[in-house]
RNA sequence: ACGCCCGUAGCUCAGCCGGAUAGAGCAACUGACUUCUAAUCAGUAGGUCGCGGGUUCAAAUCCUGCCGGGCGUGCCA
């Protein structure tokens, strides 16, 4: 059998267990490994606090029994006890050699468990509305639910990813009669305009005009009774202008690299619901007020009460029987689960929204669906401009589409100013900005946890310095041109040999490298992409750290040159992935 | 008023299912490119972990009370 990081993490718990068997007579309850805060330490430790509860002792005499009893092994060097800690260090030829063979070996497959065990998971994100381009928060919403979605299939999930776009409503009607008003037939074709954008300026044409002319608020909302009635001149109309901006964000979602298994489109979804409202009634959950409205009492213990002391309320139908909110959320949430056989169901929506969901799951818990417990809404902060909140009928956003272009171009002139002799072609030269602006947003997104609320300085938010998306590229295109040049020199019958290994820049590296699979199994557990953003720098603080201090095709020994080789490889792989699981793509060349 | 989230270095954040000396990045200052790519690296400086109590052998981490900020609180989505 092949050695692995789990096997020599076994290892390493067995010897403790033999070794409390021999000096106390029995098998410790609870062991867990660590890692030591210094390499020069050891490789893994275990701590001897639970232990000292155990057999009732001093957790400092605990650790140095059990290091006095450890005997060297296949893996294990030797034991040693610091305090109360019990410090492992494993053979140097064991720890790089199977580690970055284990690495090499598995490819982009390292650190993929089976520990989703084939739920199937549908992520739910983007949802946005189709008057308006998109913006910076539905950029955070985008790279979250594709990270989220990356670490799920990573974990053995089997993942759909599905899109609810909200494509009805007045909001609509106001871009579309602003547009037959004011706009002469113009297309986005006709003024060069992409579709998101075009409808967009309708929609704050729209807005100005109804400032000076309140009559505009009647005539949308007549045009919202023509949508609903049918009125086929209307429907075309909105069918138009739709696609306008499908087309506009399809090509934003592919510059991203945001997929989507399924969308959803509210003008379909929008009765949804009703059945289920009628089972509430049946059952009692629901019931009817003197208006008509039909709506539910939410459990006190859970919500409180309202300020006279009643049930809070929340109305899951209007009195004049139109669908609200939440009643096509009922509906569409069995839509889901009956049609995809789901395990789990994830919402990627803003805090704003998180008393509307804590409603929503506990109606279908209310209305005994068993599945409710298996949804849950992923909640991610605002992002906030230093003037406050974002606010589209203001203009007080930051586009989605113009934040790329100026990252890209921030990223082109610095790829021109490392080019002054002008080598590069045009396309190298746009592909490589589009990659780095590109991962520049996205890592900064990911980079906070999604609860937090982000504070975006368009002036100084986003670098390509530090704890970024490009330098963690930039590691790597360091390791791709390490192996390239590797390629010329003649070391085809040289073996590797991986004791020579294990000066502190190597030892830092390795250890980010074997933390990779415990983190990216806790990442998609906690659904927490962040995570991975710090451990993929650390991974490559690391090998850029490693890279200044020692040479690697120049070292001494041919055997050093091998082994260096292999860490660097198996760095390689655990970057590009790392990366990969953001969303984010690498270069072989910066 | 209630509910959820947040409060750690000048700024942005890790660390939070308790454990070794609280870590990064940015900004500031100093130094390193004839060497596998300097989008890099090394160093200096910067901390009452919001405040008070409690639990514990051990608290940034758990409990509790305050203070400050954000979001939200039935017929918008």
């Amino acid at each position: 059998m092949m050695m692995s990081i789990v096997r020599i993490k076994a290892e390493t718990l067995t010897a403790v267990e033999a070794a409390c068997e021999n000096v106390f007579g029995q098998k410790p309850e609870t062991l867990k490994l660590g890692y030591p805060p210094k390499v020069e330490f050891g490789d893994f430790a275990v701590e001897c606090f639970p232990l000292a509860k155990q057999f009732r002792q001093n957790p400092a005499k605990i650790a140095q029994a059990i290091a006095a009893e450890i005997q060297p092994s296949e893996s294990i060097q030797g034991a040693t006890a610091v305090g109360p800690y019990l410090n492992f260090k494993i053979y140097n030829r064991v720890l790089f050699g199977a580690v970055s063979a284990e690495i090499i070996r598995e490819g982009a497959d390292f650190g993929n468990s089976d520990s989703g065990r084939c739920q199937r998971v549908m992520v739910e994100y983007m949802s946005p509305n189709t008057n308006k381009p998109l913006h910076l928060g539905h950029i955070r919403n985008g790279v979250l639910g594709m990270a989220v979605s990356n670490l799920l299939e990573a974990t053995g999930h089997t993942v759909v990813k599905a899109n609810l776009v909200n494509d009805r409503g007045v909001h609509i009607c106001k871009s579309m009669l602003a547009w037959l008003k004011w706009a002469n037939g113009a297309t986005p074709e006709s003024t060069g305009t992409k579709g998101d954008h075009f409808v967009g300026d309708w929609y704050v044409r729209y807005a100005k005009e109804a400032e000076k002319d309140p009559s505009l608020e009647v005539e949308s909302q007549q045009m919202l009774r023509k949508w609903e009635d049918g009125d086929p001149e209307t429907l075309t109309l909105w069918k138009t202008m739709n696609e306008w901006v499908y087309d506009g964000f399809s090509e934003t979602y592919q510059k991203l690299g945001l997929e989507f298994d399924v969308f959803y489109y509210e003008s379909d979804t929008y009765k949804l619901g009703k059945d289920i409202i009628q089972t509430g009634l049946e059952k009692g959950v629901f019931f009817q007020e003197e208006d008509g409205a039909i709506v539910a009492n939410l459990p006190v213990d859970e919500f409180g009460t309202d300020k006279d002391g009643s049930p809070k309320k929340v109305t899951v139908l209007r009195g004049d029987g139109t669908s609200v909110y939440i009643t096509q959320d009922l509906g569409t949430a069995q839509m889901k689960l009956e049609e995809h056989q789901l395990d789990r169901s994830i919402y990627v929506v803003a805090s704003e929204q998180n008393y509307h969901f804590q409603c929503l799951f506990k109606l279908l818990d209310m209305l005994d669906f068993d599945w409710a417990s298996g949804c849950y809404h992923l909640s991610y902060g605002m992002v906030n401009l230093p003037e406050g909140k974002m606010k589209s009928r203001e203009g007080r956003v930051v586009d989605a589409d113009d934040l790329i272009e100026e990252m890209r171009q921030l990223a082109e002139d610095e790829i021109r100013g490392r080019d002054p002799d002008g080598q590069l072609s045009t396309a190298e030269i746009q592909k490589r900005a589009l990659t780095i602006g590109l991962a520049a947003i996205k890592f900064y997104l990911l980079r906070a946890r999604h609860e937090l609320t982000i504070n975006f300085d368009p002036k100084e938010s986003i670098s390509f310095d530090g704890f970024t998306g490009p330098y963690c590229q930039y590691a790597y295109a360091r390791c791709a041109s390490i192996l390239r040049n590797a390629q010329n020199q003649d070391l085809a019958s040289v073996e590797p040999d991986f004791s020579l290994l294990g000066n502190e820049e190597e030892l830092q590296l390795i250890r980010a490298l074997i933390q990779f699979p415990e983190e990216l199994a806790e990442a998609a557990q906690e659904f927490t992409p962040a995570r991975i953003c710090n451990r993929l720098f650390t991974t490559a603080q690391a090998l850029n750290q490693f890279y200044h201090k020692h040479s690697v095709l120049s070292a001494e020994d041919p055997a050093l040159v091998k082994a260096r080789l292999a860490l660097v490889h198996a760095s390689a792989i655990v970057i590009k992935k790392a990366l990969a699981l953001m969303g984010i793509e690498t270069l072989e060349v910066m």
